[in-house]
DNA sequence: TTGTATGATCTGTGATCACACTATGATGGC
DNA sequence: GCCATCATAGTGTGATCACAGATCATACAA
């Protein structure tokens, strides 16, 4: 066998439902969809330009993930948010993002060290800039998190990660729409680099601690905005 | 409006594909299925006596719960439970059980607890049994374990916590036909006596020490098996 | 014996259709 | 003005079909 491996990429095998389910994922977890949104297969299919069939399994997949959920008169809709969903919510993630930062500062590799350290940095560099761009601070924020419990290389508990963001984007929309008050504050960037700061030094109960801290400051900043359903 | 409700049942309005993801929910979840079996889509549908479609959204809801994979080459199987997949769902899952354990000590209710002191009792009663019946241990030890974590009152959590089940279950099997070995031995007991106690006595360090004590030491009894895969 | 075509069969994927059910808005009677 | 009635448009659900790709056996060649 010739070697070609540099000259040949791997052919996309995705289906059209993974395309689908992707698109609608990046809504959601970035905050582009809003709590009690309604969706239809059909429209989503015309919006989309495929037929209903491949919405149909991914508005499956997302009802499976909590991520959208069919009302008892069989609606498709984007759940809404109540007080005590998001209380559970943020316990879980306490948990699980707490489980994940804790592994990642015993297994990080120094390159994956090198890229949080840059991210840390482009979020700051974001932060402080005279323009401040919602939109950009969202991601940088996202993929700082995400970069880190990637480091943690338990497969499993990151897309557990993953499908909790896929249920909490839709409230974070509030806070992009102001312009993401929090993540422009002083307080996330002292949280974000106190957790690169333990993960580099391989200290877990400081980069968890940091964490904690990280998810607390955010969900008190939503809950005092008071977009929450009741119930 | 007549007050008729003592007449009337709920109809049933489950779909079709509800109905086919329970059933295959339930095939793993109690270990009928082994790791690396393989399925296909008109296969399933001609047993369960359905069309190939509802047969599709329940598999894709069990891809997207991990408790089945689709391979590159696009068929369907029941996933390998490698060691490392294995000790990584054992950490998830005394990180989430032992979360709803905790939960559950502080927040029964005493009918909650009652259930829990009775299918404990059951459970004993099925272990000094002259007549070992594996299927019934598994079942008891199944429903005492929900018992207590849907008391902690959490649904996410709930759910969360049954697709980590249905991903061990496949390798639950093979202590399934060894007798259920585990399940009879006097460990198992002494874990479930303590976790109830513990919940009981509304300490949740007790409890949640015990949950623990019983996941791990039916871990050790599967590793010591050697029937995961290797990688 | 080993390796390579070839063809039949079975697979998941996507599109399309029929159907039952839900919502909505116009209509008509009071 | 108000409420029941009914037609209509739109919904998710399930079945079915067409199609490309995979699989596996047989047949043939070296």
């Amino acid at each position: 066998m010739i070697e070609m491996s540099s000259k040949l990429k791997k052919v996309d095998r995705s289906t059209l439902s993974d395309r689908v389910h992707n698109e609608l994922s990046s809504l959601l977890i970035s905050g582009r969809l809003l709590p009690g949104q309604m969706f239809s297969l059909r429209g989503l299919a015309d919006t989309l330009g495929t037929s209903a069939m491949p919405v149909r399994e991914a508005v499956g997949r997302l009802v499976a993930e909590r991520a959208l959920e069919i009302l008892p008169n069989r609606a498709i809709r984007v759940p809404l948010m109540t007080v005590s969903r998001f209380l559970e919510l943020r316990t879980i993630r306490i948990e699980l993002e707490g489980l994940a930062t804790a592994h990642a500062a015993l297994n990080r590799s120094q390159r994956q060290l090198n890229r949080m350290l840059d991210l840390q940095r482009q979020f700051e560099e974001a932060r402080q800039s005279k323009e401040p761009n919602g939109q950009l601070a969202v991601r940088l924020n996202k993929n700082l998190h995400f970069c880190i419990y990637g480091a943690a290389g338990m497969p499993i508990l990151f897309d557990m990660i993953e499908a909790l963001w896929l249920q909490i984007g839709p409230v974070l929309n509030y806070d992009l729409a102001s312009n993401s008050e929090r993540l422009m504050n002083r307080q996330a960037h002292i949280h974000h680099k106190n957790m690169v700061q333990g993960i580099k030094m391989k200290r877990p109960e400081q980069a968890t601690a940091a964490l904690v801290q990280d998810l607390m400051s955010a969900s008190e900043l939503i809950m005092g905005k008071n977009v929450l359903s009741p119930g």
